[in-house]
DNA sequence: ATGATAGTGTGAAATTTTTAACAAATACTT
DNA sequence: AAGTATTTGTTAAAAATTTCACACTATCAT
């Protein structure tokens, strides 16, 4: 399910530690507009919901980024977290499927700050097809091969209803792009050298009601 | 960092399991629109890119399902797992931030067709207030507490930017919320018997780009 | 300097999760 | 009715991940 990753000295990286090192980036820029410098494994562990020593080991992977008897310099730390995933550059981004969920990626800036440029938006739709969001004019979804090269795009972001992921894909992987977001809820199928990320919030809320099923039958509410 | 979860017999729960239970349900439901009705476990781990054996010690958390030599029915085995997690039921959904994402999960009828239904819809700011989206009047959100119980809620979405989300927690909290699904990159504090989910996205766009850019130094691409 | 305190990096231990293997159960064939 | 095919549920083994524990380094106070 979960894709191999491997880091220069050739170790296998869980794919829980990528998730953790995005929310300690997170974590690390909120204390940076705090006007703090310095903090320890502890102090972030605490605040990421974490053990101490699974942030030390998740930063091992990638070299020794910090100082004993003192602990992490802030802003040196995000960095070198960054720059081990590669996150010290621009990466163009296009993105299929000009929806609700399609808008809302497109008019959230928060990724820009990351890195992850949007650069083209592609729909179907003949409605769609010339709209402008987010400052970007809404190209149809078959030019996307052409597009991509021309965008110099390296990432495709799929929001398409289900049935139509596949088609979305296949213009990506037409137009030579190297890894695919879908958050389509459904497998689709791609060369074994493109990327393929799920992205899935309906287990966060299917986590939640058990949970809180759980709870119930402990009689926690009462 | 994860939830530790119990079936039962008040065994130990994946975090994993449940979220592959979740894709399993998706699966099923679109195996069964396209009128199949028995699936064996080895078929479904095709289609869902995990271990048969897995799906198999991930329903044994839950019950026997299958019947041996023939596999699993299908609408019996979605039900089963819908029930097992406390989906065979309507969830009220409460929404806090009616901004772009809020939006687009106020206009996605998945979650209604998953059994999560929004109620209500809050926002902070006078010029959304009384503004109706997706047939729901927003209200003002320090009105939470009173509408969380007239609603009969229990599970919050929120929606807001980080700086904001401590303070929608707290009338969630206020209202008496079970749970809590937070799309901002921050987490939030509540007391122990309250489920706070974390999604974020952001990771999947790490995680996508670490991969190419570790295909990129193995020469994938030329 | 010296000692006390704080806090990283890491090998080893503990725990969790995944995969393999196979006995038991069903259906189908002759 | 016996034999063969499948395919589950489950136990055991393997692999992966997390946590512990501590040597080692830096800083600060005296
Ligand atoms: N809206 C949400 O909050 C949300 C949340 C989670 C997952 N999703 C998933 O995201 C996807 C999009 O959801 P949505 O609510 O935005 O749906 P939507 O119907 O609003 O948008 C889908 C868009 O894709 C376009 N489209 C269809 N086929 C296409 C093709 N072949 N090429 C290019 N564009 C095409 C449509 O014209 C439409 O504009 C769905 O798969 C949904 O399940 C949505
Ligand atoms: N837009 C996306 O695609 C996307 C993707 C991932 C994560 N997120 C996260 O989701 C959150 C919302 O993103 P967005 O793009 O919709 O932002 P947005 O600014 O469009 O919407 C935020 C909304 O929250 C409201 N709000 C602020 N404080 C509030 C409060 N105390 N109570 C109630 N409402 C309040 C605002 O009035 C606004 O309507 C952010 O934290 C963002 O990081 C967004």
């Amino acid at each position: 399910m979960n894709k191999v990753m491997f880091n220069l000295k050739n170790e296998k990286i869980p794919r829980a530690t990528i998730t953790r090192l995005a929310l300690y980036v997170q974590q690390l820029e909120a204390l940076e507009q705090k006007g703090e410098k310095v903090i320890s494994s502890e102090k972030l562990a605490q605040e990421c919901g974490v053990n101490p020593s699974q942030i030390r080991k998740d930063l091992a992977y990638f070299g020794e980024f910090g100082v004993r008897g003192v602990g992490y310099y802030i802003y040196e730390l995000k960095e070198a977290i960054k720059k081990s995933l590669g996150l010290d550059r621009v990466w163009n981004v296009v993105l299929v499927g000009v929806g609700n969920l399609g808008r809302a990626l497109l008019r959230h800036n928060v990724l820009r700050k990351r890195g992850f440029v949007i650069v083209g938006a592609f729909d179907c739709d003949p409605f769609k097809i010339g709209e402008e969001v987010a400052g970007l004019e809404v190209f149809c979804s078959s030019t996307l091969p052409d597009k991509i090269q021309e965008l110099n795009a390296e990432i495709g972001i799929i929001t398409t209803p289900p049935e139509r992921a596949q088609r979305a894909a296949n213009y990506l992987i037409k137009g030579g792009i190297k890894g695919i977001v879908n958050f389509a809820p459904t497998r689709i199928s791609a060369p074994e050298n493109i990327v393929v990320e799920y992205v899935d919030f309906i287990n966060h809320l299917f986590s939640t009601a058990f949970q809180i099923s759980l709870n119930q039958s402990k009689g926690l509410y009462i």
